[in-house]
DNA sequence: TATGAATGAGGGTTCATTCAT
DNA sequence: GATGAATGAACCCTCATTCAT
């Protein structure tokens, strides 16, 4: 999570354009995360950047703008995470496994980043939107991807795209309502809940409820706890 | 979905309070759906609703307030609809089952409402993100009610409430998530993509790729097809 | 010269729209014809309007929508006005005479009026610029027909239209100058001063200095005088 | 026209002061002429001058000062154009006429700076409104003067100053209208479009009806044609 | 009751102008 | 001397909300 500014007073002391610019997107990321597109102002944003609002338009451009920068942005850096902790050569599962592990991490992690990217982006209307939703496809394709490629050579294949597409979906909504739930009860580390939602997805409730779980393959040098 | 007013002229007709009130509120959905409630204006919805202004206050209060009764009849809606199709006394995959069809049944059906419940929702910070974030922590906690009582008998049970609750709100973003998915690609029938998902929660996707497939329990008068 | 409201203080007086609006322009081509298109501030033609801001939205549109309909208000008056005084079966100078006597006559009467068209008109840039140099166009195609049709019997015709065009220009030219130094200098009637100008356009300064004058048929009732 | 500089990058090279400020002030009519006053941006001027903004401050001082400043060069210059055109000594005729032709020489040849006098200067209301009205009642005097002078011997004397100042402000404004025209219609070369003002303005047209025109005095070296 | 007319308040954006390096 | 960085002050426009008829 970045920092940000306390609210400014007086001038703003002479920074180079990057770091301000940075300064500028976490301020915004912050205020975007809390308050959504619209009810967000550009004059608050400015205000816990610690700089005046021109310096806003001068470095980000228009609010649209600084919107879709601060999704684009944020998007990468929870892609590039989760991208990190997968391995290509691992098995589906495994591969699956460690996706989830990545992304509750990085949720954990970037709260904000998280709320401006699924809280945010829903809100349907804005051109931006369409840039969100497109990004969700792309995940839902990576997961679908996995999914059918972990059942090549299994009895469902024939299902086609569209049948994998859907349960991707379905897994990336799991994960993500599970990621708002978690905010909202953090008791539990992160590997926790991401190995709750592997077993759930994985083993399916009714072997859940008959003992069956799923278990990562034991690896040494693990720093978060799984159960 | 409910019919509209075609656009007004001239002085509205007399009604009785509550048809007003259900003719308002209709209107009041269908611009909140489209346009999510920072965009939509007033001025729309009274138009929409083929009243003035003023009426509009005098019936429904501020734009909050009707936002928040739009919210509110809509999740009624949705959750007696989805009440009526479960049978509490069936086995809890059956009625699992039965909701997953139920809700995407609603769905499909109530466009709009569900819009307005699911993205417009979330997208505020304002004081009925709260509200809604109520409902559906009612809804992951009937759930959740279902899945603990399904295991009652089993292995897991000591998980507690917090497991059964995590489960509950991964299987509920999973529904909403595919339910999105689905307005997106309509091809199918409600109850195919219910049983997708109530296969991937119950069998798990392991199970799924060796072949074991959940069925429902053969009934004779069943509307909608199920893979 | 339409009065305008003294500046507002307390909430504005229900009025019928029409009147409102006629309220508004003459306000707005008070301001814009003191202070010009973009110096005027919406603030300032809504205070000397006697109303709030969101009624000149309301009523005449956007500033550039209000601009232009003041223009197009104006020169349509100034045209009617002149239009008015031409009686097209006169002989050509008889004509130009009453044309020059019924424009002086306008701008005398309002000055306003006068200076958004003039003034304000070239103002180079906005799309109204557009506009206006059209509405001049037309008034220097119409006085070129005078001129060509005054010219037909006569050695210069072949001349072509473009000739006749340019000392149209010229003479509308003339005429708006004369009106501006006229404003500044109004000692004199409208009648003088347009005689003045219609002995130089048709005798030329070489005639006058000769002592050849030009003079209108003796009519009657004439309101002003002329030299 | 005055060549700019094309856009700067990086720091600009120090040069004496005198070239610095031509340089800006090339820039600055050439922004002004093209945009208007209100419309010109300093940050577009300094860009074109290839300087900084803090530059364009301490070299010329505000907005409006430079834009007096650009007003007084360019009214000098042409000034400066016409008076070495006209000789003392000629007959008034001749005088008027040669003016003329260095007018539109002048204008033919400075594009910007005549419009960035006649277009920019009346349209505001600011301080230069009036430094303008100045400079064009002081060229309105002269050619005053040369009509009071070329009729002391004729019959007309005793109309008073005011008479010959109208006539000038009506043949001054003939000439700026017909310049504007002619940059609309520029296939004539400058020399005759000054000889039909000159023939409108010393024949009249009812003399060019008749078949009577003026004539310049014939000339040898005459490097542009006349009718 | 029902409404056309009216407004306070605030949001996004830009610009002339000036520090501080 | 020269500049990138910074800002106060406006301006256009819209919206939720309310009078007054």
């Amino acid at each position: 999570m970045h920092a940000e500014q306390p609210v400014r007073s007086g001038r703003a002391k002479r920074l180079p354009r990057a770091v301000r610019e940075r300064q500028i997107m976490d301020a915004a990321v912050d205020v975007f995360s809390r308050l959504g597109f619209h009810a967000a102002s550009m004059d608050e944003i400015s205000e816990v950047a610690g700089i005046s609002k021109p310096m806003l338009y001068a470095y980000l451009g228009s609010k649209e703008e600084l919107f879709a920068t601060c999704i684009r942005r944020e998007a990468t850096r929870m892609m590039e995470a989760i991208a990190t902790g997968v391995e290509a050569e691992e098995p589906p599962d495994v591969q699956l496994w460690s996706g989830l592990r990545a992304f509750f991490g990085f949720v954990g992690e970037n709260r904000a980043s998280w709320q401006v990217l699924h809280r945010q982006a829903s809100s349907q209307g804005g051109p931006f939107a369409e840039e969100l939703a497109d990004m969700r496809g792309r995940a839902i394709g990576l997961v679908a991807a996995l999914l059918v490629h972990s059942s090549d050579f299994a009895t469902v294949p024939r299902a086609g795209d569209k049948e994998a597409e859907s349960l991707a979906a379905a897994l990336v909504g799991a994960g993500e309502s599970l990621a708002d739930w978690w905010l909202d009860n953090p008791q539990e580390p992160a590997g926790v809940v991401a190995a709750r939602l592997m077993n759930l997805v994985w083993m399916g409730f009714g072997d859940l409820v008959a003992g069956d779980v799923w278990h990562p393959p034991s690896r040494r040098s693990d720093p978060e706890g799984d159960a």
